[in-house]
DNA sequence: TGCTTTCTTGAGTGATCACTCAAGTATATA
DNA sequence: TATATACTTGAGTGATCACTCAAGAAAGCA
């Protein structure tokens, strides 16, 4: 009996994350989201319930994402050059609205607030962070990296350099493509 | 004839610095300010013209005396042992109210904005930059890194390590400290 | 002390914030 | 086709935003 929505609610998630990822928490005015998924207010409280809601759902997705690029790319080229393409691969993609990562500039900007966003923002951190050394530890199996090393102080490292490289792609007149160059080297020499 | 304001400028633009720092541009509204400098809106409008003003005007602070401890401490310790500390340093120190860069922060909230701000803080990081650079060429001088290595290349790629070192900084759970140790010891093999 | 000049006060400005809700509209079932 | 059940609309909510300004208070000079 009911009438369903005119929308594609998952193409509406996607393009809030777009905006959140961009613009941040503060910097998305719910006018802005009304505009960009042609909804009034109406619709979008009954579809999502408030701003902070979709905002956790655009996290969510954009972690989920991260993850399975990240698997989906180890079964194609192996754990090493995955963790070697990465960086670079993540700072030309032109599918993605901004360089820097959605879930560092979250947690910066809400940190502070003690805002609940900031902590799901550093859980799907560090779930990324046991991703990468589960790399690491593939990576040994295979003996492409020294098996005396630790794959969480590996991926700790790694995460970080990770983050600093997207920071500084997000800048106008900075060769990031040199860093990640530089970022994939360095873990030949593991 | 006049009278004279009943504060002390530089302290009050040092604990406007750390509110910005900490809560960030959007995330400080004049209600924080008003509280944390205690001044009514008359005489803040005053004595600096508008948030943004007195935001610009930490910014510069803020690069200024990460300048001037940089070369503070290259006088002390010389060219390498300098960038080899300044990340342990950065993260622990207990006078900053937070271990993430100003001027990251800064850019990564109001890049997307356009906003004039955003720029300025790109010119303090190409600023410390070029010192960064400096300091890599003084210590090829003095025969402590190969120099054959272009020291900008270095210094881009330090840069950008300690900028992620910072983010992780303020992670919870997170052991800065050995990211710090590890960003170091990578200094003594150039 | 009186005058001038500046600083301080705080209620008030219009704009914008996230969000609500009653009325109107469309659709799947009966 | 009639009806029940959503979805859509958009004016409107109180709260908060950055900011203003007129009136009062204090300090330096005569």
């Amino acid at each position: 009996m009911p009438r369903r929505p005119s929308y594609d609610r998952e193409d509406l998630i996607k393009r809030a994350r777009d905006l959140f990822w961009t613009r941040g928490w503060a910097g998305t005015t719910l006018k802005d989201l009304e505009h960009c998924l042609q909804m009034k207010p109406g619709s979008f409280y009954a579809a999502f319930g408030s701003k902070d809601a979709l905002f956790e759902i655009a996290l969510d997705t954009y972690a989920n994402d991260g993850l399975n690029r990240l698997k989906t790319l180890e079964a194609e080229l192996g754990p090493l050059e995955t963790l070697q393409r990465f960086p670079a691969m993540v700072i030309e993609n032109e599918d993605a609205p901004a360089k820097a990562c959605m879930l560092a500039k979250t947690l910066l900007e809400l940190q502070a607030h003690d805002h609940p966003l900031a902590e799901t923002a550093n859980q799907h951190l560090l779930r990324m962070e046991d991703q990468f050394a589960q790399l690491f530890e593939n990576a040994q199996t295979a003996g492409k990296v020294d098996a005396t090393r630790d794959p969480k102080v590996l991926a700790r490292r790694y995460q970080s350099d990770l983050m600093g490289l997207r920071v500084s792609a997000e800048r106008k007149g900075v060769d990031a493509q040199g860093i990640a160059t530089e970022i994939a080297n360095s873990l030949s020499q593991l």
